[in-house]
DNA sequence: CAGTCCCGCCAATTT
DNA sequence: AAATTGGCGGGACTG
C-alpha cells in the first residue's frame, strides 16, 4: 500500500481543485436530485474522491444551514436547499434574541460598543463550564457556521471581514493564536457559502481589505426600508417553535425541523440546476419551481447579482469537468491502474 | 509579503 | 478496544 494517490504533489497540482468550495459544489450536485434521502459518509468520500476528514467539514457546515441533518452514525439525512430558508429564519430570530447585532462593530473601527452587554459572547446559557461536552461543541464548525450566519442576518452592517467576524465571535480572548485558528475556520465556511452563492467576496470600501457580503436571502432591516415596507413579511405559517432549545444532550442542531414539509423538493438552487439552464430570471417560470424557491426565501427578488451568476456558472462548469475527471480517475484507481 | 486554506495528526466521542 | 468525529494549526500555495 501507500503508493499511488495521496500526495500527488508532483505533476500539476492545483490547489483550487482541492478547495472545500469545489468539494461542496460537487457534494451538492451529487445529492441534490430525486430520490436522495440519506447520505452515507463513506459513500460520499468515495464518490467525491476525498478523505473522510473533508466530508466532515462539508457536512458540518451544511448541517448548520439545515441542508443536512445527522441521522445516525455515518448517516445524514438530505433536507435539501428548501430547508435553508427555515433554518435561516430560526437563526435570525435566535441571533436577534442574543443581540448579535452588537457583536459586529466596524472592522477597522474599535467602537468597544460590544461592551454593552457582558463580555460573554454567544452561548448565553448559564453553563459556561459545567459540561465538558458542551465545551467541545462550543468550538464546533457547525456552531461557528450558525453564528457566522447570525452575524450577517442580524447586523445592519453588510460587509463583514473574516477578521471582524472572528473578533466578534471570539468575544474576548485576544489570543493571536485563537484568532488565527478562528479565521482559518471562517475561511472554510466562507468558501462553502461562496460556492452556494450565499455570500460573495467583496472589497471593503474603507479598509480595502477583502470581506464578504450576504447575498440577499434573509437580509434583515435595511436602513432604507421604512416601517411602511411591509414586504409581504414571510411570517411563515409553519414553524412556530425555535425548538432545539434542548441543548442538553441532543447534539443535533435540529434547525431543519419539518418546516416546509409541503414544498416540492425539486427546488433549483441557483447554478445547481440539474439541467435546466435558467439564468435565475424568474421569467422562465414555466413551472412553479423557481417561483416557489423565490417565494420561500421571501427574497424580494435580487437573488444573485448578474456578476455572481456569471461567476457561479463558471465555477459550476469547472466543477463539472473536474467532477467527471475525478470520477473517472477514481474508477481507474479502483481497478488498479 | 499578506491573505488563503489544504492536510492530516491525534484527541475527544461514540460504538 | 475499535471506530467515528472533528479540533487545530503548521506551513504550502496564491496573487
Amino acid at each position: 500500500m501507500a503508493s499511488r494517490d495521496s500526495r500527488t504533489k508532483d505533476a500539476f497540482y492545483c490547489r483550487k481543485e482541492k478547495s472545500l468550495g469545489l468539494l461542496c459544489t460537487n457534494f451538492l450536485r451529487l445529492y441534490d436530485r430525486e430520490g436522495v434521502d440519506s447520505i452515507g459518509l463513506d459513500a460520499a468520500a468515495l464518490q467525491l474522491g476525498v478523505e473522510r476528514r473533508r466530508i466532515y467539514d462539508i457536512v458540518n457546515i451544511l448541517e448548520g444551514i439545515g441542508v443536512l441533518q445527522k441521522k445516525e452514525k455515518n448517516q445524514y439525512t438530505w433536507k435539501g436547499f428548501a430547508a435553508i430558508s427555515g433554518a435561516l429564519e430560526v437563526l435570525k430570530e435566535q441571533g436577534e434574541k442574543e443581540e448579535f447585532h452588537t457583536y459586529i462593530t466596524n472592522v477597522s473601527n474599535e467602537k468597544e460598543r460590544s461592551l454593552l452587554s457582558d463580555s460573554k459572547t454567544e452561548c448565553p446559557d448559564k453553563c459556561s463550564k459545567s459540561d465538558k461536552g458542551e465545551h467541545r461543541r462550543e468550538k464546533s464548525l457547525g456552531l461557528l457556521t450558525q453564528n457566522f450566519v447570525k452575524l450577517f442576518l442580524c447586523s445592519e452592517v453588510e460587509i463583514i471581514s473574516l477578521d471582524g467576524a472572528a473578533l466578534a465571535l471570539l468575544g474576548d480572548s485576544h489570543d493571536r493564536t485563537a484568532m488565527r485558528t478562528k479565521v482559518r475556520r471562517l475561511y472554510d465556511i466562507a468558501n462553502v457559502f461562496s460556492s452556494m452563492g450565499l455570500i460573495e467576496k467583496v472589497r471593503d470600501p474603507e479598509s480595502g481589505k477583502p470581506a464578504f457580503r450576504w447575498t440577499s436571502v434573509g437580509r434583515s432591516r435595511n436602513r432604507s426600508s421604512i416601517a411602511s415596507d411591509g414586504k409581504n413579511c414571510k411570517r411563515r405559517a409553519f414553524g412556530d417553535d425555535i425548538t432545539n432549545t434542548s441543548v442538553k444532550k441532543c447534539k443535533t442542531i435540529a434547525l431543519t425541523e419539518q418546516h416546509q414539509k409541503y414544498s416540492s423538493k425539486d427546488f433549483v438552487f441557483g447554478p445547481f440546476a440539474p439541467n435546466v439552464s435558467m439564468v435565475e430570471s424568474h421569467e422562465t417560470s414555466k413551472d412553479g419551481q423557481i417561483q416557489n424557491w423565490d417565494n420561500l426565501f421571501c427574497a424580494h427578488r435580487p437573488q444573485y447579482s448578474n456578476k455572481a451568476v456569471g461567476d457561479l456558472f463558471h465555477h459550476y462548469a469547472e466543477a463539472w469537468s473536474n467532477w467527471r475527471d475525478e470520477a473517472k480517475d477514481k474508477q481507474q484507481i479502483e481497478h488498479g491502474s
